[in-house]
DNA sequence: GGACAATCGGCAGAATTCCGCCTATTTTTC
DNA sequence: GAAAAATAGGCGGAATTCTGCCGATTGTCC
């Protein structure tokens, strides 16, 4: 195998996307470093910058929730310790103002699950390459930027395909917000028990996965 | 009455929402002007900058969804043309990955549709004042931003009306990029022409409104 | 271990949505 | 201004989704 294409430290509590994440990482020839929490990911970093090996990380992928220190006060932490570093947040739940106070943090990139493997790969590269207008935000003089909605690729976009991904995000994160409490989410959603069951199925959502 | 606090520039193609706004400026004792159209606001701008008074606006305040010229690249025109001004975008739909791009692109701040006046205008004060962690995006060692967005009240977060409204936004994206092109939307959203067109009245959107 | 609450899945009729076919109207093109 | 292209809407059978009812499991609390 050729040298590692980056290395990157993911930062989340729940094993299962860990597991998911470092494989599509490592599939793509990255070399990955698991941390569940805040406090080891800050540890790991310590390591990282201590050693000889270059600068440590290439990228930092971090949840937003956390239990102890959360995703925000690590990037402020990592952005202060190791301002090279891209940092790229992630949240399960689609809050437009922790999204505007984490780039305005210095955040490279905000992504909300679920998003398509290709689309967490895509972002990765870019923040490795550090190929990112925020790099350069001041810059206003330079020649007229280019169409910056950055569309996801190799992503279904048809309506129906758009469709069923929202619906997955929006009953995810009422599942999320009541901790895997269907009664909750079928009071708040309006939905009766047995169609939220459906589409839960259909969307491969477990509430146990919430608990 | 005292010199105004500022002098601002609102675009909006809704008229009720132009209203709103300006009402609620006007009362804080804001001058402002208001423009339908990205189009419009540019010409406004340049009007403002080649006039003699001062540097023209102190805080732009832009919708995203505009016919013609979208909030984005007027936000991103303006930030060439008058670096100075900060631009504030707003949206009726909670979409990270837009918000993210807006202040990746230099938006002083991004905020949710519907608001309370009050942080509307606490918005707008810090704009003016250019009091904001946008201004200086890598001096992580301030704390972090107050949380400028608001959240919705008084909206239907069923799934159904969630979806409802999900969907009208992603034909309305659509309609918007295709300049109402019927079937180049047809085409993107992989719909038959006789559902797009019952989608569309369903929402109560006509193609001579994207033209 | 038993009672009770919460959750799940099969089944099936009701309700809704999908979407081709045909026709009318509007817009473009030459 | 006539032909061609694009768009809109009525109609209705096909397909899908919704959701109440019922029994089976699972988890929880004495």
């Amino acid at each position: 195998m050729n040298a590692p294409a980056g290395r990157i430290l993911v930062v989340d509590d729940e094993g299962d996307v860990r597991d998911a994440i470092s494989e599509w990482l490592g599939l793509s020839g990255f070399e990955v470093q698991l941390a569940a929490s805040g406090e080891a990911a800050s540890m790991m970093l310590s390591d990282a910058m201590g050693a000889s090996e270059a600068n440590g990380f290439d990228a930092i992928v971090c949840d937003v929730r956390l239990p102890g220190m959360d995703g925000l006060s690590f990037l402020h932490q990592t952005r202060s310790r190791a301002p090279d570093v891209p940092v790229i947040l992630m949240t399960a739940h689609g809050d437009i103002s922790l999204a505007v106070t984490a780039v305005q943090a210095g955040a490279f990139d905000f992504l909300e699950k679920p998003y398509a493997p290709e689309q967490f790969l895509a972002t990765v590269q870019r923040a490795v390459l550090k190929d990112s207008a925020s790099e350069v935000p001041d810059d206003v003089s330079s020649p007229p930027a280019p169409p910056a909605v950055l569309t996801d690729q190799n992503i279904d976009l048809s309506l129906q395909a758009q469709m069923g991904r929202h619906e997955r995000t929006l009953i995810e994160a009422s599942l999320l917000r009541h901790s895997g409490n269907i009664s909750a989410v079928m009071d708040e959603l309006e939905l009766p028990r047995r169609t939220l069951n459906e589409k839960m199925q259909k969307h491969g959502l477990r509430r146990a996965d919430f608990a």
